[in-house]
DNA sequence: CATGAATGAGTCTTCATTCAT
DNA sequence: AATGAATGAAGACTCATTCAT
């Protein structure tokens, strides 16, 4: 953008506001209808602006939503309190309140759908939500095992596919959103990892 | 087949043909374009056959799928061995194997996303894969803690979700196809699972 | 397209009324819009269609345009009398009553301009209309020199290229549609070629 | 350019080097795409300026066009030698060489082509580049008659078309850009026009 | 004056579905 | 039963033009 002396850009600039409401109905709209149901029109309407907007930031469908998908962040996980089963339930009960806030499965499903067409999609939602929490629960782990309450040669980065998997293994069997989940799974997981004594 | 009273095969020979060539082909295009973006007219050339026939068995697209993916089946396991260790294994690399010949992930990843236009496709993935698979894996687990070798107060469920879904978790983090995946998830759910003495 | 055994073809079989219908709008739409300005809507409303019925035919709009510029042919032209200059006016007042006929310079105007990005269109035009044209001039003028009318050392070609030029640069200097044209042009062409005794 | 009256140039200087930046650009975008296919997009690019400049000095986009043709001038041509053949010939050459500079085939094209939405341009056309030389070439004919190397009553305008117009058919016929052309078409009408001594 | 944002109208093309043979 | 033609309803993307800065 080409900007005057004093630095303030030329021209009218644009609007911060509509940057923001497209983003956000992509988002939206790429969990509720898929990567390809999900129509411009229908995220220029909820965005209340208009068609050519978009394009004008977005050269294309696909770049929008990689653009969409990069603004996923996680939320804020409650600081460690140093007990393991606290931080773990914490983080799993963070992760499960997100994926319903956002629709994580459906969001996840498109993304799984489309990587051989979009291969950004799963590799974006790998490394800004799946990535990093996975890493925060590898974390609590690896503290534990610090203090000697996990044994040694315990198997963490298993630890972790079982504590993040179970998630998804219980939607689709048709067992998800049970409030007792993250306890299950916690202590199923320390059953595995306490040092026998 | 169905066959006249005589036990000579009623004269469609030809359209029973043509019902399974379409079938697999939908299958397989739906596994490797999504719902929305395999078009039938991909299926009428893949089975080799017209459109019209297509319509002719099926009313319409979501039909052809429901129908498609109602054909999947697991293969056969090999039957229990009577050592949890070796029988948990051998069902999991079944599982793996099966995800990537039929490119299971892309096929899971199509239904979740498709939840919201399709409820079928969840629905008959769960009872015709998922469920078994799960089933399978419980089996084993109450016949092994019939045997004593299991805790009697042990979450199975869990531990079914836990086998099951690392495979997930793994797959999103980027970590998929590991051939050691299996002996990791399985020592691991033992460990959790074994009755400590 | 597949047979029958009989040799019939199988299914519904193509309207040839639609066919012409189409390729003859989008001749006529071509010369009155240009190539670009032309859109696919006017050629389905004109020829009585659905859009998709012209796609069905023609993968794309300049395959179209390509397939309606090579149905142009040229009109027949009275058998020559062996007078040179009746068959000379014959000819070139039968290219001004087609040039009229089917808006031949705005045609020609459009093939011209397309050449950078489609053009097959004005070799299209060079084979079935420009090129014959020219031929029948030069065979009339080379018949005549056989009878010994014509210097034995013309330039014919050069001739050809002064009778049917001349029509263009007659257009764009605003003195199109002269009635006179013909026979001026014919005997100026004449005059050069004639033998000096 | 304008000057104040003390002969200082008139402060918008910048102003008048976009100006003329906008209609060049213009004149050879619509050489090389033609009228529909050139957008504003490309002439404000090449241009070096922006969309909004344009339209604040052409309102629409058929205004900015008539104005870069209206800046179309004949290269200057040597002066008359009053030897008919090397002045017609000079003519020729230099029309031809003008015609490959600026891709005057294609502009023309699109000038025929627009005739229907577009009048002005080929007027504008006319005007400027083919009238004033077929006018160019009208004069070195009449002077030549004054000089009696001419018959009286030749039709000097049929000379004119025979002479400029061969090179279109030339262009269409596929034997465009022949070296030899111009003698050969100057040869051609001075055999025709030449007073039979 | 000059710029960049914003937009509405329009274009080609695709596709599930219905018709005619 | 099976085929191919025909179609209407979309959808991504483009572009001349108008606004706001």
């Amino acid at each position: 953008m080409r900007t005057t002396k004093t630095g303030k850009p030329v021209g009218r600039t644009r609007s911060a506001e509509k940057h923001e409401a497209i983003l956000t109905a992509a988002l939206e709209l790429l969990a509720a209808q898929g990567y390809v149901r999900m129509t411009l029109d229908q995220v220029a309407t909820a965005a209340d602006v208009s068609k050519s907007t978009i394009h004008l930031r977005w050269k294309t469908k696909a770049d929008l939503l990689t653009a969409a998908l990069a603004t996923m962040r996680m939320a804020d996980v409650p600081p460690p309190s140093g007990d393991i089963r606290t931080d773990l339930l914490s983080i799993l009960k963070d992760f499960a309140a997100n994926m319903e806030r956002v629709n994580g499965i459906a969001l996840i499903g498109t993304c799984l759908a489309e990587e051989a067409h979009t291969p950004e999609l799963i590799t974006l939602l790998r490394e800004r939500t799946i990535g990093p929490r996975r890493a925060l629960l590898r974390q609590v782990l690896e503290e534990s095992r610090g203090r000697g309450e996990i044994r040694e040669d315990a198997d963490l980065e298993t630890a972790v596919s079982a504590l993040h998997g179970s998630y998804f293994s219980d939607y689709m069997a048709g067992r998800g959103g049970r409030p007792e989940w993250a306890e299950q799974v916690v202590d199923f997981t320390l059953a595995a990892l306490r040092t026998s004594d």
